[in-house]
DNA sequence: GTCTATAACCGGATAGAC
DNA sequence: GTCTATCCGGTTATAGAC
């Protein structure tokens, strides 16, 4: 049983592997299930066995993503408690391992706005993967230097997995070479966001952040 | 010659109305081309003949929805100078004219996020659109008593679109009833966003206001 | 439960005759 | 401009082998 089921995962990996090279050699629309199926030496209805349909493939490429970027971040918040450096090194780690696959993920950004949509960042089925990025962000913060109270702390987390996903989407359309553009947008983000972070205490900027998190909590309740 | 031209375009029409009943009664997924073709009483080489895709048929609803809204927002202008109401009736109009349409929306929604596609209101396709859509806020803003000058002035009524776009976006997944959730949010962010274009000339607040400035000329600039 | 082979469905899109 | 026939690819269905 064991045997079997070790047989039965090696192809699911084999049509995985031979799937994601042909997203991102030949385009995801470009890549037929015939195609994959065929590169993989597995019949058609074999490939749909194992992934219920096109879209599964990617599903899987997106859990795969997040926990590599989870061991790398743990690895890295040993080296500094400093939020600031631990966000970065989140942000570049992302790009890094994103830079192979860009052709095929700048597709798939097509979905990213459709809470509806399987492949969407905000969908019921990404669900899982989201709340451990947001989780993992709350973590670097958490055992950071930087001392939060109140709802700031408690959104911030959530607010920065968006403005993570911000920056992959912005760099999906980077063109500049060494994707310089997304660099500065990443320094001078950071940069103000943590000028906001510091004022954010001072109280004539209670009369922003107050209506502002009141907004934000409209927003998330539907 | 002219008969001839009036003859295509009652076809056209036909199509188009046709087709916008039944994305909203049946869903725009649901809604087939040959339906629409047989529906029309159009073979389906020629719905492709008037249409060249099934997409096409969507961007001459929103020429028609923004054509609306300009002739609407012209005539309440004139009713009053004050910037904020002006804005207000901008986004109500908009859902009320939309009102009607919602569950066809909502599909059209999904593909919001991707500027490469052709029905994303940040598409090559919709920019004539887009264009006419900031230029109404400017004028709106010109035009009154309102009077702000270097670059908010500029960049303010790009701005607002952006948020205009948000709204419907949160519209069309609020399901509370009469839409509430969304008038609260109008609200709310109406005041908020009023409050900082008035303190945005405040000293201390230029530390601020440059640097966002400046991450959104980045993100434009791509 | 895992896999193959093959045919068929469905709907967007196109070709080409009239 | 209009029509019919056809392509194409995601997906499903079926029947059977190990």
């Amino acid at each position: 049983m064991d045997l079997e089921k070790k047989k039965s995962e090696q192809t699911r990996d084999r049509i995985y592997s031979v799937a994601v090279r042909l997203f991102q050699t030949e385009g995801y629309d470009e890549t037929t299930m015939r195609q994959i199926a065929a590169e993989s030496k597995t019949a058609l209805g074999s490939t749909y066995y194992h992934f219920k349909n096109k879209e599964e493939i990617v599903l899987m490429f997106y859990k795969q993503s997040q926990k590599d970027a989870k061991t790398q971040c743990n690895k890295f918040n040993e080296s500094t408690t400093d939020f600031k450096l631990r966000l970065k090194n989140i942000l570049l780690y992302r790009l890094e391992s994103f830079s192979k696959y860009k052709k095929f993920l700048s597709v798939l950004a097509r979905n990213a706005g459709d809470p509806n949509h399987l492949l969407s960042p905000f969908s019921r089925e990404t669900k899982e993967i989201r709340e451990e990025a947001i989780g993992m962000i709350r973590d670097s913060l958490a055992t950071s230097k930087l001392k939060l109270k109140g709802e700031l702390l408690t959104l911030l987390p959530e607010l920065l997995w968006l403005y993570q996903m911000s920056i992959v989407y912005f760099w999906i359309s980077d063109n500049s070479k060494g994707s310089e553009k997304t660099k500065l947008l990443i320094s001078e983000s950071l940069d103000l966001i943590f000028k906001l972070i510091k004022i954010s205490s001072f109280p004539f900027f209670r009369n922003i952040l107050g209506p502002m998190f009141r907004i934000y909590r409209v927003v998330k309740s539907i």
